[in-house]
DNA sequence: TGTACATCAGTGAACGCGCGTTCACTGATGTAC
DNA sequence: TGTACATCAGTGAACGCGCGTTCACTGATGTAC
């Protein structure tokens, strides 16, 4: 008799040489269960082993232990959002509509990605390896993209004389704009308004405050 | 040999009809428990046990489960946020200045408090037993006050004409300041602009964005 | 061409842990007769 | 005044669970001689 595994088929070992293989199928198999369980709790170290089709100490060959693997999941996905956000920003010539761009894919993304944005700007900071410390979710990516249009806004004279910091400002946009999502985000269910009528207030207030009076 | 307890005194056990007793200082015990580790994790039932100086089983005598426990922990919080923050509503006639008192008050309960803050606004909605649903949250204490402020600052033409519905703007304020909060919360070793400035700036911004330009 | 050996991908069983929760119970105390 | 009994606060031991992780191992395959 074939042993039973419980949910996935067998998975037939890799050839020699291409350990490596399994790497990103364990990977690929812990973002699946992140997203379709829609929570952090069920990807354990047995479950994602399961998906793969390999037992649990096979994960250990590839990942010093939990939660690198978890936040080697999320750097993916700090990748990918980097990607679909950075785009936005030439989005237009306009550095303030293109920050405007930029916000509305921010919340897509993170309306779209739970579980991941969760895990990224929501979890408790201790789970986090060392060498995704805060400081990379900001100095790499997105964010700076932000506070270089936030940087032009303000070269072309498009802002109030007063603000001056680029990275304040940026700052200042990022949080209200994560605030709104992680609010989507734990609150689902939440009564008020739509997320996009929010979203868009959000974004008329903020730029109408910080845009030059004319 | 009396037992050896792990962490607490002995409790003497309380007199007839008082049973109620406990369960105060059960909430009191979890409560200083999350406070002092800063971790949801660290408030297991035995611990909580532990600390009051009973034994587990204990416990179930005055909730029917452990998150009926934590939510009562965090249904105080709520009150005493409601209240530290409604106060700061009275603090000035002009609406205006009324909600940057309430954003400030806000967004220093919320840093103070931070384990509190995450499981009240930051944690997976289904810890929430039913009677704290997402809508308590709104409809009753602060966010009520919050409405008010911004309808009174409507009423007295003190707002962009396009802006008239007090609960959109409403929610747009508490979101964007939440996004400070839970940030900070989140990533409190996270690189950039001190906290009073970001939220100095951050009002700055959405009150002009939505006050009526003269 | 054949064989001993090193390498490598992955296994199977077990570890100890802390958890939430249940169960039958104990022993003090007030109350009814 | 004494005694049987009900009530009540809390106990002690155990349940089953799933977890992260470790350990010694297996068995296929490429390589050196």
């Amino acid at each position: 008799m074939t042993p039973a595994r419980s949910s996935a088929a067998a998975r037939p070992r890799s050839p020699r040489g291409e350990g490596e293989r399994l790497r990103e199928e364990i990977l690929a198999a812990a973002e699946t269960l992140l997203l379709r369980t829609g929570s952090e709790d069920a990807v354990s170290i047995r479950a994602v082993a399961d998906a793969v089709g390999v037992t649990a100490p096979s994960i250990y060959r590839h990942f010093p232990d939990k939660s690198h693997l978890l936040f080697d999941v999320c750097a993916l996905h700090f990748a990918r959002m980097a990607d679909f956000i950075e785009n936005t920003a030439e989005s237009s010539d306009d550095p303030l509509l293109a920050i405007r761009h930029m916000a509305d894919a921010y919340v897509r993304f993170g309306t779209e990605n739970p579980e991941h944005y969760r895990i990224m700007f929501m979890g408790p900071s201790d789970h986090t390896p060392e060498q995704y410390a805060d400081e990379q979710v900001l100095e790499t990516g997105a964010f700076g993209s932000l506070v270089a249009l936030v940087q032009r806004a303000i070269d072309g004279g498009q802002l109030r004389p007063e603000l001056t910091d680029a990275a304040t400002i940026a700052h200042v946009l990022w949080a209200s704009v994560h605030g709104v999502v992680s609010l989507a985000v734990a609150k689902p269910n939440m009564p008020g308004p739509p997320l996009d009528e929010l979203v868009r207030t959000l974004t008329n207030a903020l730029l109408d405050g910080i845009r030059r009076v004319v």
